[in-house]
DNA sequence: TCTGGGGTCCTAGGACCC
DNA sequence: TCTGGGGTCCTAGGACCC
């Protein structure tokens, strides 16, 4: 009843293990077998091994907890640049077996296999077998794989049998295994959506599948729609070949506590998350064209406001003149705000804008001279060796609560007042409160 | 799940223009 | 000035993912 029969295709997606525990695992033998859990930085965990996860760790769970219920528990800072190179290690080894291969988060990837099978003589199955058995040799830890003929139907392989699992969805098997798939574990389907489902009458997938064409056109828009045809076996979702770190945005959000109404501290922690920001658009030569802010209530209501960057920018001076001016546009003064964050997009390459020196004005041009020496020092003495006035308020904040484990700021550590600011020869950028 | 942080994509509806 | 209808562009916000 399923599948697609005029072009049928075999897409893999490929699976890590617990992935920032396993990688710490595979660099240091004398983990293995023992409770590891990641996220020591944040206080809560991020990842945890399957011998934690037996001893009933779960995602998020605050490392306090975790000590009591798994006193034996090994806690490890998270190390992303190492998670990173094996990240890059993973997908090369499924690289060798076909270029079709998609980047889909640190520790995912999709891989279009179709034709792989007349061309090499082996089954789809044995090239699953062969990429998962370089991945586990080369890599020192355990991957799940799952082949079908869609995107979404070969997530649903890749989840049955983890840890380690391989699975193979034939297209005349989609029936059998959409049948025990509860409808809310489809990749795509969400809270919201499954809630609609269930009041549908709908708990499976396969009941979800079975619905025609028709009614879901009458009740969903169209990723769901896409999702319908995906389940019956009908790839619409193509492989598409890409780098996980070609960013199209940047953001950085700040969650503090108590909620709080003080204007002068939300708009510091806005200005840190802008100071942040900024830093990562600058390591990967990065300038923004637009902007986003926003404020999240106590109630967890947002209100954000996108705004255009006369030129584009990563230095969050030029950044803030335009925060600074429509920051009263979303702030009310009555209202408690949990977190604030900001969102660099239309992003391009910074190198570009920056060989175009006529149309940048010697205001623009004293900005990224000056921050290509603070990132200097960054790089030798630690993050925010400098930070902006705007956003002493949080790191004073950050210093009184240590910032879930991270190094308080030392006593010695500059700022960028107005005093430092004249003698650099930068613009007033004006105070806020 | 009483809720952290970093992302992508889609859509409804308003503004504006023939 | 009132009128209709349509297209396009933009933005706020929702939904979802890892």
């Amino acid at each position: 009843m399923f599948l697609d029969k005029m072009f049928p295709r075999a897409i893999l997606h490929v699976d890590g293990d617990a992935f920032f525990a396993a990688c710490e695992v595979s660099l240091n033998p004398k983990l293995k077998g023992k409770p590891v859990v990641t996220g020591l930085e944040r206080g809560i965990a991020s990842a945890m091994t399957y011998e934690a996860k037996a001893k009933g760790v779960t995602r998020g769970m605050r490392l306090f907890e975790i000590r009591k219920i798994c006193p034996d528990v090994i806690i490890l800072p998270s190390d992303y640049e190492t998670y990173s190179i094996f990240s890059h290690r993973m997908f090369n080894i499924v690289r060798r077996y076909t270029t079709v291969v998609e980047e889909y988060s640190i520790d995912e990837c999709f891989a279009d296999l179709t034709g792989l099978d007349s061309s090499s003589g082996l089954s789809y199955t044995e090239i699953a077998m062969a990429i998962k058995r370089d991945l586990e040799g080369e890599l020192g830890m355990t991957f799940s794989v799952g082949v079908s003929t869609s995107k979404v139907l070969a997530k649903v392989a890749s989840k049955l049998k983890k840890p380690s699992g391989l699975v193979i969805i034939p297209g005349k098997e989609i029936e059998a295994h959409l049948m025990k798939l509860p409808i809310e574990k489809v990749w795509g389907i969400g809270s919201q959506t499954s809630l609609f489902l269930w009041r549908q009458g709908i708990h499976t997938a396969l009941e979800f599948a079975s619905k025609t064409e028709e009614w879901v056109k009458e009740k969903f828009s169209k990723p769901h729609e896409e999702i319908w045809h995906e389940l019956r076996g009908v790839s619409l979702y193509r492989v598409c070949p890409g780098k996980i770190d070609e960013h199209k945005s940047i953001s950085k959000t700040r969650t503090f506590t108590p909620a709080s109404n003080n204007r002068e501290f939300i708009f510091s922690q806005l200005s840190k998350n802008i100071e942040n920001a900024c830093i990562k658009a600058r390591r990967h030569h990065l300038v923004a064209g637009e902007i986003s802010f926003f404020l999240k209530t106590q109630e967890f209501r947002y209100s954000t406001l996108e705004l255009k960057l006369s030129l584009p920018a990563n230095v969050p001076e030029q950044i803030l003149k335009v925060v600074i001016a429509n920051f009263d546009k979303i702030y009310l003064p009555s209202v408690l705000y949990r977190a604030s964050g900001i969102t660099l997009r239309k992003l391009t390459d910074a190198r570009v804008i920056q060989t175009d020196l006529f149309g940048q004005s010697i205001e623009v041009q004293s900005f990224n001279k000056m921050y290509k020496e603070i990132d200097a020092l960054s790089q030798k003495y630690g993050k925010h060796t400098l930070f902006l006035g705007s956003s002493m308020k949080a790191m004073l904040d950050a210093q009184h609560t240590g910032d879930r484990g991270r190094p308080t700021v030392r006593k010695q550590e500059l700022f960028l007042g107005e005093t430092q600011r004249k003698r650099l020869g930068i613009p007033f950028m004006g105070e806020v409160s």
